[in-house]
DNA sequence: TCAGTTCATATAGCAACGCTATAGGTGCTA
DNA sequence: TAGCACCTATAGCGTTGCTATATGAACTGA
């Protein structure tokens, strides 16, 4: 019943909450619940963490200890805009995987407790921003870019959350996320997209459906339906809406 | 000490509830205290909403409504990027005005219960996209536009208000906003497009006829015409790449 | 070696919590 | 007036977060 016996009480403590709090689906969960499974008794608790909210602080601040190691895991790849969207990406798994620390970590940010977080991960992004600002990349400056990347990528993690798994639709993601590095950049990454693997389905669609207009050789609408084609665009879009 | 005899319990309690919420900075409200301040006793809450949750859910459904009343109060202006603009601050003013109502709403979003919520603030903004799409101003289809919007708008609040009041800066809002707006819209302000370095008008087009016939009252395309033309949209943008 | 001190854990129990079994009062309709 | 819903209150159950107090183990200095 209690979590392996060799490690001291403190850790048992800490792994015991961050089990129960990953299962509990938001339901709250006791102290007697975590000191049972940790093989504890109560006062080692608050001995060891003063309060419960001090031993969640500490989940907490350990769940973003493993944040920043994953974020700073991966080669730079020398194109600091590209870390920075596998830094959004990152972010995302992040909180895809750990649901529940993650709402306490950035769902639950209130003026007086929290926000040490929050600036912690804003530098972390500032940081990289800070390499393309220095490669003449951005058209904001790094700290404003930062906040306003990382407010969107929260969002968009939260909204990802809030879905049921099997819904869950990662386009928002990413489509949101070259939104808002496009936005503070100073040139588009344009159409010969470095390593295009980080397109979004949307650009490659928008694409895909400009080539194939423009091309009178597609094969994927014959030259009449083409023609058609255009010229319902044209009647419509020459119509106000309504 | 209690609130106004004169209403109805059910009222007093949920005005009880609120006050003590929005006063509460965080930390738990016990349900002792609300029947206290309401001048009721313990059975009368169950009675009327069966739980504590059942209670807050009411609390929050009320505060919901006033934030749908807040994002339709405004007369449009019948340029509906700009309108999208007011709903967006509006968002953020109702976030800041009533944080710990907000952060229920929008941060502790579960999948298991509270989507209902997102879902309909999604519409409303939606609803409003589609105008955009139909006046040929998107260049991506209402509903994403209106998920990705919703959720940068969404982290933008809770990152404001997760920052002591006096250093809250709201140009990370207004920034953040155009950015997002820009990304979904049809008209660059100047030079080259976002990541698309063509997003053609005839994808615009596209997108807007597809929101104008959406709205079904098109007499411009027969149904027949407009079948096949869903049709070859549907199996152009299927086609990869190149 | 051994008292003194500090650290770490346990027993037992308190006040406050969410909630409910039960019953009494009120205003209808017949 | 009887009967019946509806609404509210008294009293109390089990659980919660937390603590007053005590016990054992490990180190310290003389």
């Amino acid at each position: 019943m209690s979590l392996d016996g060799q490690l001291p009480p403190k850790m048992r403590l800490l792994r015991a909450a961050a089990e129960l709090l990953a299962k509990s689906a938001g339901a709250p969960v006791s102290t007697r619940q975590i000191t049972q499974l940790a093989g504890v008794s109560a006062p080692t608790l608050y001995h060891h963490f003063g309060d419960k909210e001090g031993l969640f602080d500490a989940v907490v601040a350990a769940g973003f200890e493993e944040y920043v190691a994953g974020e700073r895991d991966f080669a730079p790849s020398g194109q600091p805009l590209e870390d920075i969207r596998r830094m959004w990406d990152n972010h995302v798994q992040f909180g895809l995987n750990q649901p529940e620390l993650y709402l306490v970590m950035f769902g639950n940010i209130r003026p007086e407790s929290r926000p040490a977080i929050v600036a912690d991960a804003e530098a972390l992004m500032e940081e990289m921003l800070n390499k393309a600002a220095a490669a003449g990349q951005l058209n904001v400056q790094p700290r404003e870019a930062a906040r306003s990347i990382l407010a969107a990528n929260v969002g968009v993690t939260l909204m990802l959350i809030a879905e049921p798994a099997p819904d869950r639709n990662l386009e928002l993601s990413t489509m949101t996320r070259d939104a808002m590095i496009f936005a503070v950049s100073a040139e588009p990454a344009s159409g010969s997209a470095p390593g295009s693997a980080g397109k979004s389905s949307v650009v490659v669609a928008a694409i895909a459906l400009n080539a194939a207009l423009q091309a009178s050789h597609s094969d994927q609408l014959s030259s009449s339906e083409l023609k058609l084609f255009l010229e319902w665009l044209h009647r419509i879009s020459a119509t106000p809406a309504g």
